[in-house]
DNA sequence: CCATCTGCAAATTAAC
DNA sequence: GTTAATTTGCAGATGG
């Protein structure tokens, strides 16, 4: 196993440079397509507020209907979390 | 009255609450397109770190080319700048 | 009034330097200070570990108590958001 | 059995809550401080941006000189090094 | 237009 | 050493 091929990025090929440009390359096309994204988000917003909306609004409800579902899991981890520390005081393992 | 057909979604609830669920819902569609998108590229750094390369390294080279040249220049002009009148900067060549 | 005066921050003279070697100065000292003090809170919960706690849920508990006053608020600040927005489907004032 | 005495706060749980209690506060007591020295921090930003200064720039400052000077150098060549390898790095100048 | 605030991305740091 | 969590910096939006 040459060194080329196990660990050396640059410097001792080309190989590593190609390498480099395509996932450079791959990464710059995803990055354009998220903001294309974000610009029809924005779009819609703006429409929404051309028939009326209130932007903030309507933010609030996107963020608010995105943070439900984890909230309940975070609850879950503190009800976890506090049993375990109700285990500690009560005498089970020496807390760790 | 105008108010109701042409603009509004206010006295008639039903329609627009309609609207405004479909508002919602092409924004949560594309927000979670948007979140696929940054999942693919923390993948491609990930995989270019297994191949070696400095993920670091590789943002900053990211950024640096998502930048106007001119931007760039002047960004770093400024820096220069101040870092001179800290008395920093004293020759070393190797300037990012 | 001389530009020296008014605006112009550094190449114009020196006191520009001396000030911005002043920011610099006291942003470094509080930075040390900050730094000072996240030594201070690690070496409790070393010491709280020493003696059968268990670090991580003790970060969760200090979290915690640092979230629960601001979550009321943000509850209330959703009601109110609420009734706005029902306000506005039930015909009042124009959607911004 | 010692195991009560000299280490846990376990078996004793009023003694451990009180233990904890005084930890919690300690630390609370500390990440106050840290906020309000952050606090100062941005108090100063701001008057130097009130005097001219570009914040931005500052901040860049101050972590260039939090970096020790060869771990410096070497990300910059590093960083060269892809430009490089990407056919960037043409020759201009003024590379910060 | 400036300042403040929120939400997002990145970097540093801690836990495992 | 790698994932996970806290913290920090940045950008866009909002209100004065």
């Amino acid at each position: 196993m040459t060194d080329t091929q196990s660990k050396a990025p640059i410097g001792s090929s080309t190989i590593a440079a190609d390498n480099l440009h395509g996932y450079i390359q791959r990464i710059e096309k995803l990055e354009e397509e998220k903001a294309a994204i974000s610009e029809d988000i924005k779009e819609i917003y703006l429409e929404a507020k051309g028939n009326g909306f209130d932007v903030k609004i309507m933010r609030k409800v996107v963020a608010l209907r995105k943070k439900e579902p984890g909230e309940r899991q975070e609850e879950d981890a503190m009800t976890d979390l506090y049993l375990h520390a109700l285990g500690m005081l009560l005498g089970q393992g020496g807390g760790k």
